[in-house]
DNA sequence: ATATTTATTTCATGGCTTGACATAACCTCG
DNA sequence: CGAGGTTATGTCAAGCCATGAAATAAATAT
């Protein structure tokens, strides 16, 4: 029942008007925040505002289709019922599309965080080249944004997650699709311009930990979101916000050196965490057999216990874990969600990656540290995708209100 | 001349008076942000607000002492002079108290950041316990508000810097003072009761970094600042801001792991940087000669070329790069500081440290990273403590007005 | 059916910013 | 040296927005 906090104070002066904003924002975040659905004078207790002002406000927020009235809760207490208020399930949606290394994925999520829209293609990443790979993408973001038209959802804004380090839409490196400088953001704009949505790209790890933040509610502000694959990245919760670091390279952990003097990584270093626990790691270039993923491979090769691979899952726990202990100590973080494949292997990694995490960082010794699967699964970057729209509407919800 | 952004928004509902104190703030935060003096027009300009709402918000802050008129400055141009605005000299004042290896250290700074009163007392921390420590402390802090009184400062608030991890006021571990679980905020505020002061308490390298902040102004908003001594520790500033992590124990880079298989560290685990990198293990057991601090004997050492010293060094500075490396890799920070011993030794570490993040930073490659030592020298955190007052007094003035 | 309780809306009041206007202080040019 | 131009700051009526009191609505309890 916490108002949620947060927010850079706008460097402008607050006029009469502002206020007026401020106020929507804030009740329509109480809105946002509540686990039920909330009435106006529970919104007015809340923000400390007047009944009255709260009634002018939530009129103005259901005409703009972001709240609605679910009709009154008799609770079975004397008194006239309060009407309940939620985020409306048809009004602004927001648009989630994936480079993953089985295919591509979109999403669409309404306003409650629901998913409304999941389509996934499988596609093979060798095959084609930046522009047929985003146009394929179009192509699926087209048809989402169709279907969920036909529920009453306006889709207000696309985020793209790419598997690389991502600077304002262009793509400056990511290894697994052999991309380099691309601008990811103009050639998604150009072949979505039909559609005229605002297009952001992010990284993968950082969206997939976004997604995750909204699964896991409220009560988890401050976690570590590890993505495992053929890449790993990592991306950090701290007080309920997404750290994406200044430029936006921020997490990555894949690169964190576990031996000065270890194996050469491509980026010219030694002993990055790369070479321990990717899934080619983890695989140590056994062949896996022709229709199956290398994720699926691994699982099977672990579940009928092939020594080899229980090794390599054991060595790259090992590394992840001092990896993960590097960044707690450094970020007084007590949870650590394995995402990706270290999602699907969890029940051969966790314990290990927590024994070194025990052993290795600083304040587990007064205050236990959590390991845990990821919740969301191969999905959790194209939700935490779409939802960015969320925090976005958050902040400014009249920018909706306009536009509508 | 950009508009200082940050500061979570008030999770209260805004009421009439708050636009009032909303604009104060902003008004405020731009004075004190501004390089030079600033006149009542440019505040005007830079805020949005109208000039009648700042001479109002301005005759408010004169009459608190927050800030004082210069006088017309005439420069030149035709028309009636603009009258200069800067931090006043004589208003709210910060007190910083440090706990170092070689003794203790108070400070006062005024509104503009200026160094008023600066007194160290040279102490061994064998002997006292924690209590006496606090009282000499507190004596120090007494003579440090009569003393800046005298200049019509008036002290608000004590931060004291202390080289371990501490959680709401008490010291949870500090290895280098024999600390544990020590309530050091209770102690030093009942020990200058007198002075009715409300006490912090946070690591010295936080600390440090958050003075590194000040003194490098506007155009550094980002850098990692690392504190060399008998223990090691970082400070992390983000968008201008101290992380301090959600319990206050983030920093932790002494306890990184540079080797898994390494030295065995008092905390437990193996090849923590500080194994590498503290005072100690660049000593490496050699004996100080007595009436010498080990900072002082490092360096003569280094100075005339002893071989052992330029190897410890060396692999200090080796060890350094690659903790170094892994903050970087996930902060995505491209300045980092080298503080107490590692700035009095930087010209013999900075190269080597350098090359190892160069080597091992993913985004060195095609975005430069700067290694420097630290400006403030030993009192940074002791001026960094200070300082903290600044940031209270920016976030809330009025409760200052309200006061005062 | 009436009283009680709780939720929501209506209306006059007051605080704050605004925009227009007035005043002050300096420079420049005849 | 004084008039005119220019820039900075102060003053005043008007409009917008939240407030508090009173009114209305819609349930339950007696």
């Amino acid at each position: 029942m916490n108002a949620p906090s947060g927010q850079p104070r706008p460097a402008r002066g607050a006029r009469q008007e502002s206020l007026r904003e401020l106020n929507l924002e804030l009740v329509f975040r109480h809105v946002l925040a509540a686990e039920r659905s909330i009435s106006r004078t529970e919104l007015a207790a809340a923000t400390g505002l007047t009944r009255p002002t709260i009634t002018r406000i939530v009129e103005e927020l259901i005409a703009g289709r972001l709240v609605t009235e679910t009709g009154s809760a008799r609770d079975g207490r004397a008194g006239r019922p309060r009407v309940g208020l939620t985020p409306s399930r048809s009004g602004p949606a927001g648009l989630g599309l994936d480079i993953r290394t089985d295919g591509l994925a979109a999403c669409v999520v309404d306003l409650q965080g629901t998913v409304r829209h999941l389509a996934f293609a499988p596609i093979d990443l060798e095959g084609p080249d930046a522009p047929a790979l985003l146009n394929h993408l179009a192509r699926m973001a087209c048809e989402a944004v169709e279907a969920v038209a036909a529920e009453g959802l306006t889709v207000i804004a696309a985020t793209l997650a790419v598997p690389g380090a991502v600077d304002r839409g262009v793509v400056r490196s990511a290894p697994v699709l052999g991309w380099r400088d691309v601008d990811a953001g103009a050639l998604l704009r150009a072949a979505t311009s039909e559609l005229g949505l605002p297009i952001n790209v992010d990284n993968e790890a950082n969206l997939a930990a976004h997604g995750e933040l909204h699964a896991a509610g409220q009560n988890q502000a401050d976690f570590l979101y590890v993505s495992g694959g053929l890449d790993i990245g990592a991306g950090m919760i701290l007080d309920g916000r997404l750290m994406r670091g200044s430029r936006g390279w921020s997490g990555e952990l894949g690169h964190f050196t576990v031996d000065p003097d270890g194996k050469p990584c491509p980026c010219g270093a030694r002993g990055c965490l790369q070479t321990y626990a990717s899934l080619h790691a983890i695989l140590d270039g056994q062949t896996v057999p022709a229709g199956t993923t290398p994720d699926a491979a691994a699982i099977a090769w672990a579940d009928e216990g092939r020594p080899a691979t229980l090794a390599s899952i054991d060595t790259a726990a090992t590394a992840l874990g001092i990896a993960v202990s590097g960044a707690l100590n450094l970020l007084d973080i007590d949870t650590v969600l394995l995402g990706g494949s270290f999602a699907l292997l969890s029940s051969w990694m966790t314990a290990k990656v927590k024994s070194e995490v025990d052993q290795r960082v600083l304040s587990s010794s007064w205050a236990p540290i959590t390991i845990r699967p990821a919740t969301l699964g191969p999905d959790a970057a194209a939700i935490g995708a779409a939802l960015t729209f969320i925090d976005r509407l958050r902040e400014h919800p009249t920018s909706w209100l306009a536009h509508g």
